[in-house]
DNA sequence: CACGAACCCTGGCTGC
DNA sequence: TGCAGCCAGGGTTCGT
């Protein structure tokens, strides 16, 4: 379910909770997410002061005071939650796997229904050789990201354009909605050759995936199911998406009969206007 | 090599 | 009401 704007809406959420302050306690209630939590979790997280949080792609990272990093992914269903006060928290639920107490008297809690998600821990120094971010395409939202950059990433793919902007390695922190937003920004078609994108269509592209996702970043993200941020309240891009989950409704810039298509592309929803992009 | 399908897992919704 | 089937924001692995 996170993609970068939820991912970054978390980031910021825990910032206050977190940056600065020290572990008193975690709690992993089970062995594993999606991999096996590091060996001797607890004990290694115990005392350890989280210097930054950061975000790569739809990784959070907590840089510690013993030069390792705390690497999280939410995984589909994955979720954060910040309470001031632990004594104040609820009761874990079942699907609650981590619980994180600072010396400051606050709890983030993890909670994963579908535990697709991870958490591990790895070298701070070395983390670009890490697998997870080895060959993982720029941040959409720096300045190393633009048309040009993105039109030499996507040369030589043979693949549809949507099956590539999903793919980390060409860039990172892209979903299935902010996919098939930015493609309907930028008027192309989520079936398009992706290595048939370049010059101004690598531009506009470009330039929509940046809006997307900092106006999604700006709401808070989008709420479907599990995102939330981390004091509860919910994101509300999703009021603003124009295809996305809104097969057969209106596409917002033309009066097509139609309206919105959804096709399936590897396996996954596709939502896009047949009419306005090409 | 590069693609798509299958899989990991649970919950929520739809339709019978 | 109950239950089977399908679908879901992600990523990895396997087979073609």
């Amino acid at each position: 379910m996170p993609e970068l704007p939820e991912v970054e809406t978390v980031r910021r959420g825990l910032s206050p909770a977190l940056e600065g302050r020290t572990i008193l306690r975690i709690v992993a209630r089970r062995a594993d997410l999606r991999a096996p939590f590091p060996e001797n979790f607890e004990s290694r997280m115990r005392n350890r002061r989280v210097e930054a949080l950061h975000r790569r792609g739809k990784y959070l990272l907590a840089d510690l005071d013993d030069a390792m990093t705390l690497i999280v992914h939410l995984g589909m269903s994955g979720r954060m939650m910040a309470f001031e006060d632990a004594s104040r928290a609820p009761p874990p639920g079942p699907h609650d796997h981590v619980d994180i107490a600072t010396e400051a008297g606050g709890l983030v809690r993890f909670r994963d229904p579908r535990r697709f998600g991870l958490m591990t821990l790895a070298p701070t120094d070395s983390l670009g050789e890490h697998p997870f971010f080895v060959g993982m395409g720029p941040e959409p939202l720096s300045n190393a990201f633009d048309g040009p950059a993105l039109a030499a990433l996507l040369k030589g793919r043979k693949t549809p354009l949507k099956a590539a902007l999903l793919d980390q390695g060409v860039v990172a922190g892209l979903g299935n909605i902010y996919v098939s937003e930015a493609l309907f920004r930028a008027r192309l078609s989520p079936r398009r050759l992706a290595s048939s994108v370049g010059g101004r269509r690598a531009d506009a592209l470009a330039d929509a995936i940046r809006q997307v996702l900092a106006e999604a970043i700006e709401a808070g993200g989008s709420t479907l199911r599990d995102h939330a941020k981390t004091d509860g309240s919910l994101g509300y891009f999703q009021h603003r998406f124009a295809v996305y989950d809104r097969e057969g409704r209106p596409c917002p810039e033309c009066d097509c009969a139609n309206g919105v298509t959804r096709i399936v592309q590897a396996g996954r929803s596709t939502f896009f206007c047949a009419r306005k992009q090409r």
